[in-house]
DNA sequence: TATATATTTAGCAACTTCGTTAATTGCTTA
DNA sequence: TAAGCAATTAACGAAGTTGCTAAATATATA
């Protein structure tokens, strides 16, 4: 299921630090695990899992590999859970709401 | 740090599913335990990481253990982490700037 | 072609998680 | 007190994750 390699993902500090960078923007592969004090292969991994979860993607640029943030599936995801657990209250009702609407 | 055991709890389908079914009512932890095909211990784990997490609170009743959500808890999360990592953009961005007004 | 740089894959050890059964603790009631 | 049900803790093995170094793959450039 995807939720369960989303939240699988999410369960990694250096995973949600690597969103985090890339938030801001577009990183190759070797400027984000020179952010980190682990190897480059340390970051690859983790880079794979985000990418088998859809949060980020990547592409191939000359020798480099840039990643980006897959923002829309991140929120969509995060949004969808909350709903599914609070379907009546909280701060996200609202905007739950209309993602429910947009989508069906 | 909070946002750790709150992805690390998050981060197993079984106990979202106890999520899910707390969000219709409050449950004990042998109401929970007979909807798993899965030994009361094991559940009772699961209970444990869920509360040390935060996402749900626990009161002893007689000899039973009653758990209910902590919805606040858990949107409040969510939300925060979605706009650290969306701040700009996206569905959540009306109320994540709502609950930063809210929470300074 | 040969060399250098960027990235990923392979192989390994240390650690953690997950579920099981058995034992223990907490509470109620005869 | 003794018996019974509810729940948790303890002890164990199986399986997965994490990080490392070394090796392999891609691309650029002399």
């Amino acid at each position: 299921m995807a939720v369960d390699s989303f939240f699988e993902a999410l369960a990694s500090r250096p995973r949600r630090e690597i969103l985090a960078y890339l938030s801001a923007q577009e990183l190759t592969a070797g400027e984000i695990a020179s952010r980190f004090a682990m190897s480059a292969p340390a970051i690859s991994r983790h880079l794979s899992v985000l990418e088998g979860a859809g949060l980020v993607s990547s592409e191939r640029r000359g020798q480099y590999v840039v990643y980006r943030l897959n923002k829309d599936n991140l929120v969509n995801t995060l949004t969808g859970f909350a709903f599914e657990i609070c379907p009546k209250a909280g701060p996200l009702k609202r905007e739950s709401r209309r993602l429910a609407r947009k989508e069906s």
